[in-house]
DNA sequence: GTCTATAGTCAGATAGAC
DNA sequence: GTCTATCTGACTATAGAC
């Protein structure tokens, strides 16, 4: 209060820095030694702000993702109806993944921790509100199939694409619209509202 | 052709043995002293067999794909109508996945890699035939659908209900059943079939 | 073909000065 | 709040004996 707040804190600057490192090559391929590096800072400074490296990067996931999600779970509680909704929220997830690389790879590396505290907590933190959120809304489609197993496909037809975008670019038929963000949620809601057979 | 094969040779056991620790933590989580204490070696022994840890590494994910990804393409290419050879592969992939958490988890570190020229040999090893397989089959069934985009949402759907398991586990509305194989392959025929209208 | 021994580097973390 | 200096252990990889 007493203090103008004219730069940011380290602890925030470092938590912003750090993203791209470990979204790149996860925990385990991040050392201190490099956030250190990438912040400007000495290793030895990283263990005032954060107790260990867990906590430094538990606190990096969850400083990223915090916003993001609630952005996407305003779009899916208008006013709108469901299917309306659904396809806004499909947008909305398609360009977020396409925007922001850090955001897609720090999603793989929680689905792949090996700590499963770690992860637990993470998945908390991360996944539950919106997956809650989708699930309500396509229970309210009234599509016939399972609201748990429907929400987790439409995750998995978003994000997949994207996941595996490094891969498949290498694969014959491929052609540079597949890979932009509107061609992709496009495909996603005709598949959702049609299926395989649309003919 | 002199000496008769009684027991595997040492290198094929590193291969199979180191699995499942590739699994888990990825390559930037196993050390070859891991390596070599799962193996019964000791890690100066491992470099007989393999010039460094990342020959070991490409060697250990493409010895657990080969013969995997060929008896699903086998499917594929069966006499049956496009349709349900398709059914038969999703069941294919589905059941592999759930029953090899291996495979499903080294394709996860695959496209995680942050080595392009890694990534690069080992989707080409891994990925292609299959992919090109079902990009054919796909193209087939005339769906109106691009045969490309087509062919990722499907091995989205597959796999990434799988890839989210220790996740959406703790979120609310989960049932076992959402974790059974015949359920998860049956749920992914019915919305490629019809989409999410279906009464 | 597998070992012991070890080189050389880098990791996470701490103590204490400023 | 950030530094220098340092500890301790783990890492990849090699040299050379058996």
């Amino acid at each position: 209060m007493t203090k103008p707040i004219t730069k940011k804190k380290t602890r925030d600057e470092i938590l912003e820095l750090a993203v791209p490192l470990f979204a790149k090559d996860g925990y385990d391929g991040v050392s201190m030694r490099d956030v250190a590096a990438a912040t400007g800072l000495t290793p030895a400074a990283l263990y005032y702000h954060f107790n260990d490296k867990e906590h430094l990067y538990i606190s990096v996931v969850i400083n990223d993702f915090t916003g993001k999600s609630t952005v996407l779970s305003d779009i899916i509680k208008g006013p709108e109806p469901p299917w309306e909704r659904l396809e806004k929220f499909i947008e909305g997830l398609v360009n977020l993944t396409a925007s922001d690389q850090n955001f897609l790879r720090l999603m793989q590396w929680v689905k792949l921790d090996s700590d499963e505290v770690r992860q637990h907590k993470l998945a908390e933190y991360v996944f539950s509100d919106l997956f809650v959120s989708v699930h309500d809304l396509v229970a309210e489609l009234n599509s016939g199939h399972d609201a748990y197993m429907l929400a987790i496909s439409i995750f998995g037809l978003i994000t997949f694409p994207f996941e595996s975008m490094t891969i498949h670019k290498f694969m014959p038929g491929y052609r540079p619209e597949h890979d932009q963000p509107a061609v992709i949620a496009k495909h996603v809601i005709k598949l959702l509202r049609s299926g395989g057979k649309i003919q």
